[in-house]
DNA sequence: AAAACGATCTACT
DNA sequence: GTAGATCGTTTTG
């Protein structure tokens, strides 16, 4: 894909500490479209966000912080903008964090479509399909060089890796979005929201909405 | 120390 | 769409 100054220009842009202190399900939304940017020495991409999941701070018995802080959800008891990232079946996924500190909300990323720095992504995920790069959030981990060590990474720094404010499919947003309340104990409510149409959504896409 | 449990992925039908 | 792999973390004895 050809890459344009000006476009390249927009990408600098971090979203604001404002833009996350918000609610957790407001944030999952607005964030589709914008692009995360990952600088790094074996290579630079960017990806526009196409997926992501809200997870509803302490009160909800499917999130990490469920049980209150421990060693290893500590990041999302410690403010909006912040990065946490989680190993789970020996992959990594990202999460933002949401909402006022200690609030403990987070919304992750599920799947980018990948803009720029294809090369580099097909080398850390060993395949050249561009639809496997980066659908899925362990996936777009492994894809974007993001590991265990960036967890409590401030997105708003602007470096290494942020989330740019640029949206590159302004409104209206054709957000779709699938709830489903948990088969198991306590009724878990999971919020997915996608962007309708696009092909790097990942699972099924049925439910419309939005 | 052992067992169970996933905010998943891949392969295959 | 579904079964099976996979391994760090948590829970249990």
């Amino acid at each position: 894909m050809r890459e344009s100054p000006a476009r390249h220009d927009l990408f600098r842009l971090p979203l604001p500490r404002e833009f996350f202190d918000r609610s957790v399900v407001e944030v999952a939304r607005d964030l589709l479209g914008r692009i995360l940017v990952r600088v790094a020495d074996d290579g630079i991409c960017a990806g526009r966000i196409v997926e992501t999941e809200a997870y509803l701070s302490r009160n909800d018995s499917a999130s990490h912080s469920f049980r209150g802080p421990n060693r290893k959800n500590a990041t999302m008891f410690l403010g909006p903008g912040l990065l946490y990232v989680y190993t789970i079946h020996a992959r990594c996924c990202m999460n933002v964090v949401t909402e006022p500190e200690g609030v403990a909300s987070a919304v992750l990323i599920r799947a980018v479509e990948p803009l720029e720095g294809l090369e580099a992504m097909a080398r850390r995920r060993g395949t050249t399909k561009v639809l496997d790069l980066a659908r899925g959030p362990a996936r777009l981990c492994e894809a974007f060089a993001v590991h265990r060590q960036f967890d409590g990474w401030d997105l708003t720094r602007g470096e290494q890796i942020w989330i740019a404010a640029c949206d590159t499919d302004p409104e209206p947003k054709d957000v779709g979005m699938s709830s489903r309340i948990g088969v198991t104990s306590a009724g878990d409510l999971k919020l997915r929201f996608f962007l309708k149409g696009n092909r790097f959504v990942s699972g099924p896409r049925r439910l419309s909405a939005g």
